[in-house]
DNA sequence: CTGAAAGCGCTTACAG
DNA sequence: CTGAAAGCGCTTACAG
């Protein structure tokens, strides 16, 4: 920049206003100014300019999701991309992997480089460890899990409501005996999924498997649950793996046309099996999309955003009770 | 950190050494200048840090794909993000869209904000735009797609080599009317999966769709050869939303155990469908490590690295020619 | 409308 | 081993 006003002639403090539109400048000595900056191909430091300029903001913000490469988090990592970007604002994603420690870890460097915002899918149990970056000024958004121990948005999907939409497909159908399989309930989600199953059980058996952290374990609940003297009429997964798991099982067995199976998250290609995968379906892009809306639009008041899911019946889900 | 010292009672140089763990001090000054830190619960400046430090690098790279929530993407980003992480560097993402304005505009802004390095599947045609970044000593590795008109390192796939193993596995069960249905061939790897069957032909005929953008284009250009006086007995999809279209179509004709089918690019729950569908998998994570990898160790001679593909059978690749 | 000067928060020769 | 001082590239009152 110094080399710029050198060239053009003029001092620091009218390139810098050139080159931010910033002020009145005569339009000769803009245009002499425009010329420097293409000659020597000038480009501004926005991390130089991020330190000095008044409001510090660095046009920048970061999220911490599980697992970039995970379809849910990388849609709702696409929904808070877009939001900023409509506002010209870079974004910084990093994976926790389920991990407190490096969930902190992230939270405390994208800290220091200064972001404006930070979107975060919690995997700790208490989130006060962000206190005092929250302090400092930082605009902060829970996505998929609400925040504990400190205060602050959060966009979440309706899971209880979605599970109780799904136990209540299946009684309609005829079901009494409904199987729940779900993750760790340490995990807020699958607890919520949990609630949602018992309240809309209606006095029918609890028969349920939880703490299933893999696909594989959800083929095992499945084939132990189907072995029961009295089994389940139908399966209902409270997550994707789970329902992959589950689906395995019910192969395995041939039973895949007897048994009803609704699963929470959208599965790929679900239609294309036999029978289609019904499934209540989660909408992480609008999820992504409101996290943007609400960092960019601080409040005093913590707020809370529930995002509807929807079922979507293709076939297994309507198989009716013998 | 003015503060801090003033706290500790010593010059800025030793807050900023002991902060730093450069260079030697007192215990007992270093130990007064923690305990000030954590008093006033200091957090360093990352932004200003880099300013100021000779070697100008900024712990942050930037990754430019077409879409972060694309499954293949988001596995070519966890694999730079881990190989980033692994070395306390930050990861920006962009995605483009495949629009070349969009790239160029996102490249801009991570140059401006100093990152040291740069990844990009690219979309543009040529990529010469980059050459004052790549002067102002930012590193920079080609994903997916070499770069054009500039000299930088790449990492690709094997779509040739791949699409020549799909083609022969079919000549192999027999068939000799194998259609290829690409993508637009302006899209280097749809070229090339292109290359790789003519050259695995042997001389049969080429039954070719190629410029299909989505899945419905697929559907309708299997539809269409299938309908021909002489139609192909064997299909091979150059990627993976045409080979999802292809199975529609198949399956509406329900001659999904007639036709064999191998597809570009793995298909989620690829082994659930029924036949399940034999494919020709990329290793995305591997492309997004080695692409790490090269970036943190730079050359003066541009590299490439090929990633090599992996044929999985799974049923609808092995039914034989009549 | 323009420029000289101060200063954002830090690092780093340099002298002691 | 430690501190005073210069300066990274920029923005912004302030005076003219």
């Amino acid at each position: 920049m110094k080399e710029v006003a050198r060239v053009a002639g003029v001092s620091l403090a009218t390139v810098s206003r050139v080159v931010n539109g910033t002020g009145d400048v005569r339009p000769d000595l803009a245009a002499r100014v425009q010329e420097a900056v293409k000659l020597l191909g000038y480009r501004r430091d926005l991390t130089a300019s991020t330190l000095r300029r008044a409001d510090r903001q660095s046009a920048s913000i970061a999220l911490i999701i599980e697992d970039v490469s995970n379809p849910f988090f990388s849609a709702v990592h696409r929904g808070v991309e877009d939001i900023a970007r409509s506002r010209g604002v870079l974004t910084f994603v990093g994976s926790s992997d389920e991990l407190p420690e490096r969930e902190r870890e992230l939270a405390e460097t994208f800290g220091a480089r200064g972001v404006d915002g930070l979107v975060i899918a919690p995997c700790t149990q208490d989130q006060s460890y962000l206190q005092r970056e929250l302090q400092s000024g930082i605009a902060m958004v829970f996505v998929d899990r609400p925040p504990r121990f400190i205060a602050a948005d959060a966009v979440v999907s309706d899971n209880a409501g979605g599970a109780r939409a799904a136990v209540e497909h299946l009684r309609s159908l005829g079901h009494r005996r409904i199987a729940f399989l779900g993750d760790r309930l340490a995990v807020w989600t699958a607890s919520e999924r949990r609630r949602g199953y018992l309240e809309a059980l209606g006095g029918g058996p609890v028969l349920e498997r939880t703490e299933l952290v893999d696909s594989d374990a959800g083929r095992a609940a499945v084939l132990e649950l189907l072995a029961l003297p009295d089994p389940p009429s139908a399966l209902f997964t409270g997550q994707n793996l789970i329902t992959i798991g589950a689906i395995r099982a019910l192969r395995e067995l041939g039973r895949q046309h007897e048994v009803a199976l609704v699963g929470f998250d959208d599965v790929v290609l679900g239609d294309l099996v036999e029978p289609g995968i019904t499934v209540v379906a989660q909408d992480p892009y609008t999820l992504g999309c409101q996290a943007g809306e609400l960092l960019f639009a601080p409040s005093a008041e913590p707020r809370r955003v529930v995002v509807p899911t929807a079922l979507i019946a293709r076939g297994s889900g309507e198989i009716p009770a013998v």
